[in-house]
Order: structure tokens, then sequence, then C-alpha cells
DNA sequence: AAATCCTAAAATGTATACAATCTTTTCCTT
DNA sequence: AAGGAAAAGATTGTATACATTTTAGGATTT
């Protein structure tokens, strides 16, 4: 029997609003009153509260005492925004790799992530738009290089910066096989130059990589707005 | 009259409790009880709670469910690791308005700045050990270039990314008249590159500098510790 | 003496009651 | 009818009571 890891009503419902929000389940600016969401999640305004402050520290939340919390609104320049910081924050998680090489396990973890991404390109399902898998992939490739820094804060603020409506579920269903396969191509190039310890090159690859999502993103967003 | 801000228990519990926690009032592990800390701040426990909660969310405590906060021990390589992600955020701050180019107000504002920390220099008071106005003079050269971004999470970062106790107050207290010199270098330096346009030494100069507060950390930090 | 179990105390988690603040409506004045 | 005070309603802020979990201590067993 699995180990069923100890939580609170509080972190249940953190995480289930956090996983609403940044689905878009709410419309901007969409007030969210505790009574209500009390009720709707069937506990007590306690648990509701310090949700509600934590997702506000978050950015997902706005908030003015004595008036509550209401959803933020992200503007296409947000979005952006929020992408260039984390391409220097993921890009320096490659430079610091890079600098002092890579771990054996680390080099095989990213090994089997690039055949898989591999894989993936060369069996058509891309073309269909069965992209899940390789989201999976690709979270994994970027979440083994920024674990392995060892950075506490990078790591929290990679994360963070990823938690942000739109951006958080990657922009995949926008992506042509073309860009699927660059994607690829990129994380080949920094893969390559980590291991080969270049740290200018792994550092400007992953901004490159993820101002490329970031791309297209723009171009489709108004679109889809 | 100037307008007093509205404000909560919980949030002036939570300043006040961040800045004993910065200025290094609590020794690391200690536990932060509830019902001590809401009879020593003459409150309930409800606005404790919503404090502690932040206060960990903000990496400055350590939270387990049913058990608990305590005080978030900080290592040198901690410290270190923190100011090398303030140095690419900053960086980056540096580099965004070294492309768009320099708005007059910030030039000014700068300019000033800039004025000030001279004048700090040739009046010998640093030598005494009086730095609570280049601290203060420090503080806005690098707030204001943030503020210049718009970027809402670059600004929400780099300022988090200050939050850490020893950190927080700079490490003025060990500079030589030499260190301040060198600082006002760069401060000159990534004003220049800011004005001229150039991204890549603006960003450059501003991780030297981020990076040489931190070597200067490095150096007494044990002897302090 | 070491280990384990059990019980009591203390701490955290949650619900609810009450207080303060904000919002809306009503009603009065001009 | 417009404007504005004042009261009623709704919402957030805080305190407290109760529930659950953890922790500490001691008794019991091996």
């Amino acid at each position: 029997m699995t180990q069923q890891a100890k939580s609170t009503r509080s972190i249940n419902v953190t995480e289930i609003l956090r996983e609403q929000l940044l689905r878009g389940d709410f419309p901007p600016n969409t007030r969210l009153q505790e009574t209500a969401l009390a009720e709707r999640m069937q506990v007590s305004r306690t648990p509701i509260r310090e949700s509600l402050r934590v997702l506000s520290k978050d950015g997902l939340l706005d908030y003015a005492p004595n008036r509550g919390y209401s959803v933020r609104p992200f503007s296409l320049d947000d979005i952006v925004a929020a992408f260039r910081v984390r391409s220097v924050l993921e890009g320096l998680g490659c430079r610091l790799i890079a600098e002092r090489g890579m771990s054996d396990e680390l080099q095989h973890r990213l090994q089997s992530v690039l055949a898989l991404g591999e894989d993936l390109l060369q069996s058509g399902q891309l073309e269909k738009g069965e992209y899940e898998e390789w989201r999976q992939m690709n979270k994994e490739f970027h979440l083994a290089i920024l674990m392995e820094t060892h950075n506490e804060l990078l790591i929290r603020f990679a994360n963070a910066s990823r938690n942000i409506p739109i951006v958080f579920n990657g922009s995949f269903k926008w992506y042509t096989v073309r860009a699927f396969q660059r994607a690829q191509d990129h994380h080949q190039a920094i893969f390559s130059a980590m291991l080969n310890q270049q740290p200018d090159r792994a550092d400007f690859m992953m901004q490159e990589h993820v101002m490329h999502a970031a791309d297209i993103l723009k171009q489709n967003y108004e679109e889809h707005q």
C-alpha cells in the first residue's frame, strides 16, 4: 500500500483552485467570495481563506484588504514577459550544469528523454494533435535540468514562472510538426552544450528554446482569445 | 494628512515577523508555535496562521502538515545561489532597458542617484562605517531599474530574491572604501550601457556587480557566523 | 536495559460565532 | 429629479470553541 502523503483541507483546496485557475475556469476579474467557495468546496471559510492568501502570493489572484480576492487578468504582454523571465532562469540552470559538468545520472536520463522525443517525431502521432506524451517528455527534460542545479530559489522561481494560465499547459496545441522538430533540435543542442561544457551555448540555446515557445503562443493568441 | 494605507492584523503580523526573520532574530530551525506567537503579538491564532502560511511560501519558514512551522536555515551555498539568481534577473532588467532605451525620467533619477553615490564617496563618511545612506542610494538604483522594466514577474522575483536573511540588509558593513568605489564604478558602467543601448554590456555589468556583493559576503561569512 | 505500547498533554486543523468594514438600498433634502 | 446621508445587507477580518493529530512520558513487557 502506497504511503498517502499527509495533507490538509487547506492544501487540497489550494491545489484544486490553482488547477482551475490555471485551466482558465474562471473569467478574469471574477470575484472569489469566501462563503460561496466554502459552500462549493464543502469546507468552512478557514481553509478557503488560507488558500486564497497563498494563491494571491503566487500572483494568480488580486487582493485588497476588506475587499477580498478576484481572478487576476493576464494580458499577452504579461505572458510574454513571464516567458522572458523563465528563459533566463532556465538558461542559468543550463549554464550552471555546463560549468560543472553533468552527472552520469542526468546524462542517461536526458538521453532517454531525447530518444523518446525522437520516437514521437517518427511515429507521426504529433501530426494528429496527440501531444500529451510530448508534454510529459518536455516537462521531464526541463525539470531534470532544473533539479540538477540544486539551486532551491532557481527551481522555485522557474516553476512559479510556469504557473500562469495559458502558459501552464504549453502551447503545443498550436505546434506544427516543424515546430516540434525544432524543439527537439533545441533539446539536442542544449544537451550537447551541457555535455561538452559549453556554458554560453547551453544558456543561449535554452533561452532561444523558451522564447520560441513564446513566439508560437504570441502568433496564435489573438485568434484563440 | 497622509492617507493611511488600509491593512489587517494578518498583514501587519506578516510584515513584523518577516522583518524579524530577515534580521535573524530567530535562530535557524526554531519552531514557531501559533499559540506562543499569538500571545506575543497580542492577536488570535487566525491572523498568525495566515502569516505563517505566507512566510513559508516566501521560503522563510519550513512547514509540514500537522507539524507546524520552523525557521528555515540558510547555508552559505543557499545564499550564494540566491545571489546568482538575482544577478541574472537584475541583469535581464538592465538588458531590457538597454534594448528599448531609457525614459528621460529614469535617466534623471539614476543620474541623481549616481551623484549622491559620488558625494558619499567624497565625504569620507563611508570610512566610518556610516553606510545607511549608501544602502538607501543603492536600493533606489536597483529598484528604479527594475520598475522601469514593467515586467511584473521580474520585479516580484528580483525582490523576493533579496528577502533572505543576511542578504537583506546588504553586506555593506564588510565593505572597504575600495569596495564602495568599485560598486559606484559598476553603477556608472551599468548606467552608461543602458544609456548607449548596449544590452550585453548592461546585463553583464549588472551580473558582475551583484556577484561582487556575493563575493564579499562569502569572504566574510565564516568569521561572522 | 531496550523496546513497545498506551495514555495524557499539547499542538495544529477546522468550524463557527462575533466584529468591523464595505456595499447597496432607502429615504430625505434641496 | 439629483444628490447625499443613513440604515440595512452582505462580505471580510478576527476570536474562540471544537476536532484531529502529534508528541512526550511512563508503565509494561521482553
